[in-house]
DNA sequence: TATCCGTGGAT
DNA sequence: TATCCAAGGAT
């Protein structure tokens, strides 16, 4: 094995985080693999997702859906009710996607090779060659946001994301060992989420000060180098709030493609920039505006929505959505967006 | 290659 | 308050 790669692992096999997704130390001793289900759940889960956030959603997932087929058999809604507040809510549905070919094409199997993964939906290189590496003990280079640090500082380049992607590849192909793939995968990522750190990272205990050229440059806090984004417009848009007085909410399934696609939430008009656009309401009903607007922040504009309520008699006929009696809902169920529109309503209540 | 797609915590 | 950032993928 490498030198860079033992000195690696002989870090992590002091400081390996323990994680729901991984099997513990002893288990590891032995040879024991983690459950492949676990492995890609987690990974899907961790894409652009921290640890901190991902906790809680893998143990629910894991205690409602414990193997590939409960998850295959799952009813969408509860699927995407379950995700609802992690974000990127094209995961979920293409987890259920990848979960369904998984359980009724392959035997319930998940394939062992980056090819092969890597055709199934939701998964992409990254994650292809996470789960080669941690479910099955084969030797796949990980590439994520930890490894791009890492290779970054190690070798000092300087030359901004995301031209420096296939460089970083390089680099970390090199290192990567063929024993103990799956640990040495994790050790790095690790290494990238406690010591390599975006800011301030804590060379001093770095198993790799010696080697790393940005540590001897000084330059390893400003690695690496990115291309700056372009600034987040402001979009403005209503939604409607409306209950009925048997306690029903009036919500709609939003379209599977664009912005919050598969979730729940309330109906109103469009997010534009500049003035609200034209709209009606999706059903007739003496409307109310609270004084607060929810705001929130998505990956590429600011929102601005002003929410407005009312309370409808049983023998109204919505144009749009459709009532749901409060056993059929729960608040937990709708994204972030449409839960802070849902607190504010229920605030002024 | 560039854009779209969420959220919450850290700074 | 504003910005950055996290175990990326799809188009």
């Amino acid at each position: 094995m490498n030198p860079r790669a033992k000195e690696l692992l002989d870090w992590y096999d002091h400081n390996a985080r323990r994680l729901p997704w991984r099997t513990s130390p002893q288990a590891r001793a032995t040879g024991e693999l983690p459950d492949p289900y676990r492995v890609w759940l987690s990974e899907i889960m961790l894409q652009q997702t921290t640890v901190a956030a991902v906790r809680s959603y893998f143990e629910r997932f894991t205690s409602l859906w414990p193997t590939v087929y409960d998850l295959a058999a799952a009813p969408d809604a509860q699927v995407m009710g379950e995700w609802a507040g992690l974000g990127y809510y094209a995961r979920a549905r293409n987890l259920l996607k990848c979960a369904r070919v998984v359980a009724f094409d392959m035997g319930g199997a998940f394939p062992c090779d980056p090819d092969a993964l890597q055709a199934l939906p939701g998964i992409g290189p990254y994650t292809a060659a996470a789960i080669t590496a941690i479910a099955f003990d084969r030797p796949a280079t990980v590439v994520d946001g930890n490894v791009e640090r890492v290779m970054a500082r190690l070798h000092d380049i300087h030359t901004p994301l995301p031209a420096a992607k296939l460089e970083l590849t390089e680099k970390a192909a090199i290192v990567t060992p063929q024993d103990r793939p799956g640990d040495y995968a994790q050790a790095v990522m690790d290494l990238g989420a406690t010591l390599c750190t975006p800011k301030n990272p804590a060379c001093g205990l770095c198993p790799w000060r010696v080697p790393c050229r940005a540590r001897a440059e000084g330059t390893a806090a400003s690695l690496p180098k990115k291309t700056p984004k372009k600034p987040k417009p402001t979009r403005f848009g209503t939604v409607y709030l409306a209950r009925r007085v048997d306690g029903a909410f009036l919500l709609e399934r939003r379209p599977d493609c664009g912005l919050l696609g598969g979730m729940l939430g309330w109906p109103g008009s469009d997010w534009t920039e500049g003035e609200a656009p034209d709209h009606s309401a999706p059903i007739r009903a003496e409307w109310k505006t609270l004084p607060a607007e929810a705001r929130h922040t998505f990956t590429h504009f600011h929102l601005r929505l002003i929410v407005r309520h009312a309370l409808v008699p049983m023998d109204r006929t919505p144009e749009r959505g459709s009532f749901l009696m409060p056993e059929e809902f729960r608040p937990s169920d709708l994204p972030t967006l449409m839960r802070k529109a849902f607190d504010l309503w229920q605030g002024a209540a």
